[in-house]
DNA sequence: CTCGATGCAAATGCTTTGCAGAAAA
DNA sequence: TTTTCTGCAAAGCATTTGCATCGAG
């Protein structure tokens, strides 16, 4: 995972996410060229904005900050235009979508053969990512035990942060 | 919890949920009377028939499906007579509000010292309770070490459940 | 009597869609 | 030239709210 304090037996996190690097977000293009050529989709000036600025973040966007930031290369562009390519960047497989209970859909790029869950604070909002080998495989187990065959997963966690707690204090 | 095959070392769950005893209702609407006398707020026959089938009720309702049930004792309630109880209901501490993706809010009845998370079969939308102690520590743990203080969390196993998996075999 | 609760309809907030004109292929 | 895409505004949906009226305390 594209993150900070990496190695050693402990979760690998992100407090703060970081760009990626420029290889990986050609790799990315690549990938949604493909799935356009495959199913018949154009590559339109509009796409190629809203697309390379989602690439290029960090976080977990939501339209409306999204919109800010596209606008800032093409302020023609409306707002549908990024729900659409958010879409198509979700069927493609190259975003995930979130939804943190705040009623607004966030999204985050989807790497390959990375995943990771959410520790956030309610209090400012700031968002953790982590990974568990230990929690993935009792959930599997979990579901096995059911009779489920395991497809995805939403894991949050939701408290408050060590600065909130301080400041509180 | 209220549910099927517990005991062991295992996760005890609830295929299909049961109703809880008279007793427990009966505790249930004792607490919520409690909490309405320590807020000045009044009890009227809505909020009696709105509470009195929720609590009578299983599984994860949407405020349609509870509204459904609430009309078939008094046809005249509004919608918005329900919202406001289910709401009540949520900030007393009797009810928890869940989002299983579908964009709609469902609620289940918070039974004190009982916590559970949710396995969903994406095909047919069966919804099976667990309980795992194991992640829960895990979960603890990790939080803490994030500097985190715990406040609450979502986790949802969404995959194809047996029954599903054999009907498309 | 008073003030909270109800029911209706209107408003809200996020997301999706219809459509005419624009632009890829 | 054909077909998809864009931008706008309108529509959808679940949920919330304003307000006149009702009814619990």
């Amino acid at each position: 995972m594209r993150s900070g304090t990496t190695g050693g037996t402990m979760d690998p996190v992100s407090e703060q996410d970081e760009a990626l690097s420029e290889a990986t977000i050609t790799s990315l293009g690549e990938k949604l060229d493909a799935y356009m050529e495959r199913h018949g989709l154009r590559s339109t000036s509009q796409r190629r904005v809203v697309t390379d600025v989602f690439f290029r973040s960090s976080g977990h966007l939501s339209i409306e900050e999204l919109l800010v930031l596209v606008r800032e290369r093409d302020p023609k562009i409306g707002y549908a235009t990024v729900y659409r390519t958010l879409k198509l960047l979700k069927e493609s497989g190259l975003a995930y979508e979130r939804h943190f209970g705040d009623g607004v859909s966030r999204y985050e790029i989807a790497v390959e053969d990375e995943h990771h869950d959410h520790l956030i604070c309610m209090e400012c909002g700031t968002i953790v990512e982590f990974e568990n080998d230990e929690i993935e495989r009792l959930q599997e187990e979990l579901a096995a035990r059911h009779g489920f065959k395991l497809k995805r997963h939403v894991h949050e966690l939701y408290g408050i942060c060590a600065a909130c707690r301080k400041r509180a204090s």
